[in-house]
DNA sequence: TATGAATGAGCATTCATTCAT
DNA sequence: AATGAATGAATGCTCATTCAT
């Protein structure tokens, strides 16, 4: 084995350019380029460039919602780990000056047959969404239905808050969101 | 002047392509095709593909100004036009079956440099907010101060509601943003 | 107009190239080269490498039925026309050292979806087949039937000669055909 | 030996495959999945692509002949055996929906350096037109000369036959071969 | 003002082959 | 005898842009 790890560093290094400069922005070339490897080698590991997106994004789907859990872990009420997310919002996005959410980013200019693609982000904002909802019934507050509806309500802030501070380049969308988040769980 | 209203024609088609294909998936070629103009009759009147996108979106934040007020006009209390947004937002995200926003799908894979379509983004996101605040503060019912806060709220919404429609091909968060808007405006 | 006859070089090589190389074994980037042309130049006047190969076809066919003409013109009777259709491959196929018939050795190892060539070698022939039909019909020593009878065995006759020439590198097939051609035609 | 018979399976599967899809148009890839088979072992009993093509061309030929035998054992006069070509022909080419001979088709879009396949084709028809000469000696009518020369107009008729058949996908050319061989023995 | 012709750099993908184990 | 991993070179094709007329 020459170059151990050949599929971990293309994911790797193709996560960073997909990630901060786009999908079509981000060629294969540059990523073999930066990751060391020969194109044959990439092709053997994944049948196309959307595949390679697709491993981009179920990895970081994992590490997301795990440093989301370690963020408000120190939240003993659930529903202070769901105004939490806000915090956790905040910390990512000012980390990455505001590129936003990969999930989001990639699906809004994608060549239409990139199916697997839109379904991985359709998957990582409904499996927060689950999450959000699961936390509010723990917490005991509301009913089932009643959380249902606010996690509804929950993920509309988090995705709006993401989305225009990656616009404005600044914080204060995240801010109110969570300001208005502190409001609807009473 | 043998085809009149090259420049025109040029923006309408290019703004059906931009918006429904994406700005990365529409190629020079298809827009002078479906315009039925020459390719350098197109680089007469901009400078390059970034120029068209921002003719496109120019052209559009006016009509989307304009589809606001006149949806929203029935409504006398301007608290009332706030939470009217919503339902702008679903008649038009129904008609284009949830295609999302042209300025939030166009500024999340482009080329670093395409600077001019960034600050078309940020123009109309910030014109949106000034025009909600606006309402706020002629509603009469909050200080300035807190118009302002809250017209940031609810812009969060309206970004979260389109994003999140546009994932799920489905119009539950405006409604959910709707209620949450209506909690916030009391 | 920078390089004038663009589309003429780029036929020219390509016919060179796809006769003497093969379909298969010619690459679009050796007819460029060798052509002086840019890869965009030829894909501006055609689509596709099938395309190329089906205008190299076209011109060959008229240029084939040409010589044939010429080589034949100095017979009296309609039937020595034809018979001398085998001097006509014996000066041809020598001359390119037997590397056989275009058509053929384009059908014989090609893409499934490439009809468009395919559909040229049932041209040529068919129309190969109809000029020899025809010079018996004008011969007059038989009657419509069994002229056309004939030309499909004069046929056979042809195609026989030039691939098996094109195996063993010798024009002893075509003098063999011949034989059997002036067999046939009493 | 974990997978026996490794060897038999590449050849009989590229066998397949280079017959009904072409030489160039059948990859390394396919091959060695369709036969269940590690690249490194394909390339432990085959030196290239071109030694695996000359397996197939050797074992087809036996295959071939054999049939041809067969095929014409039951006529009992050597010259009826030769005529019956044309039957064998026909049945065969039915059967395969006029995919041609594997022969010619695999020598006329070759790498320029892949002597060996060539040879190949040679060798085959060389015996097949020594099989012809043959039954034309036995058969006592023709003086060995005369053997020799009705034989290699006989495989004119053949090739004729084949090549025609497979650009017309009809079997009109074999019908009129046998009509003229008929003819040329009398 | 308008255009048809041309371009270089880049795209994603596939090829037959070789290597270390 | 058999394999999984890796490779460099080539494939056909598209991109936004420019130039001479």
């Amino acid at each position: 084995m020459k170059k151990p790890g050949v599929k971990e560093r293309i994911v790797e290094t193709a996560s960073d350019l997909f990630y901060n400069q786009g999908y079509n922005q981000t060629g294969i070339n540059q990523i073999i380029d930066e990751a060391g490897v020969a194109k044959s080698s990439m092709y053997q590991h994944f049948r196309s460039k959307e595949d390679v997106a697709v491993a981009y994004l179920v990895e970081r789907h994992s590490v997301w919602m795990e440093n989301l859990e370690k963020s408000v872990s120190s939240k003993k009420e659930a529903k202070d780990k769901v105004v939490g997310i806000f915090d956790y919002l905040t910390e990512w996005l000012t980390d990455v000056n505001y590129r936003g959410c990969g999930w989001q980013n990639i699906i809004t200019d994608l060549p239409s047959n990139h199916t697997k693609i839109m379904n991985q982000a359709i998957f990582h904002k409904t499996e927060l969404l689950r999450w959000v909802q699961n936390q509010l019934i723990l917490d005991g507050s509301y009913t089932n239905k009643k959380s249902k509806d606010l996690g509804g309500e929950v993920m509309v802030l988090i995705e709006g808050a993401i989305i225009l501070s990656e616009i404005h380049k600044h914080s204060w969308p995240i801010k109110a969101a969570k300001k208005t988040c502190k409001k609807i769980l009473i």
